[in-house]
DNA sequence: TTGAAAGCGATACCAT
DNA sequence: ATGGTATCGCTTTCAA
């Protein structure tokens, strides 16, 4: 035995072995009734006397007690709980916005509950289900379809946030950066460095989605002067930018220039652009999209138009649980009709901001 | 001046829309008691005739009941919801955790509370205890030390799970690969390609712990008559890689292969060996430690030893739901020394695999 | 300033 | 097979 001078283990409690202590041992320890109790952890609604407060106090320090969370939810209909609905975890798009509604959550207070799809067909329902039972005060989706989200949701009288949907919902709160804006900073900057063929790579948006990001190249690239040609689809992952550049090196004329609508996928195309002998910055410029950390450690490190996570995720984690305020005419149209309380819908948008690093010649040419 | 004549009162006494319906509810619609809405709910722990079961099952159909998990869970004295410790959300080896304990939870029926200390020095303590009062079932803790998570769980009777320690912990079951196995496999590999000098790439350790790959690495170097003295401490991030090679290459004679403590110490070292104008794997080869997703976009992909990620997080939600089973001398401290029930532990280990991909010759020289 | 007590919704034992 | 009801821990009104 090392005769180890560590902190000595807190006195343990000598109460009931595998009892928890509940809120009637802290009162009758401290000789007061249970409401004062209360009182004293949640500082009221009543006043409790200096002395009293004290020895509420110290019995809760010396019993170990802990507020009994489900005691709690079921009194006051509210578990402090909030619910993060994603497609998948791996992606570090999504791995950045689950980073930030954890802080932003328990900044204010709140726990929360994630749950992924895993991209399983029809799994949102179950995966709801489950938070909804659990009894979360808000949900909040990342990449998830509005109509199934709605769906899944329906019937449900709390606040829903969707993340990164470009359009309103009616009975969400949906937030977003400015993605035509981004757009148009990525390829303002490419047509700034004097590149004329300028190519956009992007994964396949859902039908129902205006597709903001080519929007803005294409204006971009048109304002300039220069052609749209090279507009390429695959998939949202690097496998998909690997191969899209693949495809547009198979042309006579490839582009010197590429706007990449992800990290993912501009990942993917520097492994390509390697492969086939390409040099980053100086044969082939990129530019991608959303900021995530590994852009910083790419070879060369991306050029980035750069999502607002924290921003985002404050202002989501804010409306899920009620803390935000809604525009004016938001509550407008609670027609109480049926006596179905109409929740309020919001459709807020970020700006995004460009970094510039080395592959776009950022730091080489100038 | 705006109409508002405060809060409107919602609630009808009548069919009240704003509250959701209970057991009450559905009872008096099918006419059956609150009993036989539970045994039907839970198949038991009393049969119900055919007849009732349907008229109950129709009335939570109608109603869109859901069970409310704060009632249950206060009654019960489970909420089927397990607590996930992080300090960190974005480095990639915990998202696949997070990734693949959420899996096993939702697979278990249970549901995953994640919180990260961001870390931050002290957090754990506030992180633990909001998941505690929300009545977590167990607590997996991920690169939280071993003291740490044991001062602040400490008189808690509920399983802890450490997940990636290599060590026994009194109190907790700990489940790792094996990293010492881990660390041959990959030093071997270099080992028959012919590499003489084999550097070794790591983040600092907590003194506490053993240093199994550092081991690993210096068994099989010296084993095969080469070197140990390409030993490198650094950070376990990506800077922490970069900075390292760029020490180790201004060395006399730098290594002709790296073995890499992380992934992303990895993509570091890859990062700086461009800046040297070293080839991978040419000039130099390189094998990374854990397997994470970007191994296989890397420029050039990289060989790697994978951790199980899947069957340590299945193992560890079955023990943090008390549903795996400890070794059979597992209970034999159970002292009941005061009355505190002592909890069970165990070490799990889980072997490590070799992917050869090309960072280390693997698909060049063949 | 404090105490007593009525519930929140679900479970399961004790009756029938 | 079913109904009535005490109980889980906590909040808060009402009474003192």
């Amino acid at each position: 035995m090392p005769t180890n001078a560590g902190p000595m283990p807190a006195s343990q409690p000598t109460n009931t072995p595998g009892r928890m202590p509940t809120r009637a041992d802290v009162a009758r320890l401290a000789g007061v009734s249970t409401a004062v109790v209360s009182y004293v952890i949640n500082n009221g609604p009543r006043p409790v006397s200096q002395h009293n407060k004290e020895k509420v106090l110290n019995a809760i320090r010396i019993l170990g007690y802990r507020p009994n969370a489900s005691a709690r939810a079921l009194k006051l209909g509210s578990t402090q709980l909030l619910g993060f609905v994603v497609t998948e975890i791996l992606n570090p798009f999504h791995a950045e916005f689950i980073n930030s509604v954890d802080l932003a959550a328990s900044q204010h207070g709140y726990g929360l509950m994630i749950s992924s799809t895993h991209e399983i067909e029809g799994r949102e329902q179950g995966v709801v289900s489950s938070l909804v039972e659990h009894g979360v005060d808000g949900l909040i989706f990342l990449s998830v379809d509005p109509q199934v989200a709605a769906r899944v949701t329906e019937g449900l009288d709390i606040p829903r946030v969707l993340l990164d949907y470009p359009h309103p919902v009616p009975g969400f709160v949906t937030i977003t950066s400015d993605a035509y804006q981004g757009a148009c900073l990525a390829t303002q900057h490419l047509v700034e460095r004097g590149h004329q063929r300028i190519a956009y790579i992007e994964g396949v948006l859902p039908a129902a989605r205006t597709n903001l990001r080519l929007l803005g190249w294409q204006h971009t690239v048109e304002k300039a002067g220069l052609t749209t040609d090279y507009h390429v689809q695959t998939t949202w992952d690097r496998a998909g930018g690997r191969d899209a550049v693949l495809r547009l090196f198979e042309r006579p004329d490839p582009p010197s220039a590429i706007f990449a609508g992800s990290d993912l996928i501009a990942v993917g195309a520097l492994q390509a652009l390697h492969r086939l002998g390409k040099r980053v910055p100086s044969d082939v410029a990129i530019v991608s999209f959303d900021g995530t950390a590994e852009t910083e450690f790419s070879l060369p490190m991306l050029t980035s138009v750069t999502q607002p996570f924290s921003a985002i995720s404050e202002a989501a984690v804010a409306y899920a649980t009620g803390t935000a305020e809604l525009p004016g005419d938001a509550r407008n149209n609670a027609s109480a009709l049926e006596g179905v309380s109409q929740r309020q819908s919001a459709h807020v948008v970020y700006p995004m901001n460009l970094v510039v690093r080395d592959s776009s010649g950022g730091s080489v040419s100038q």
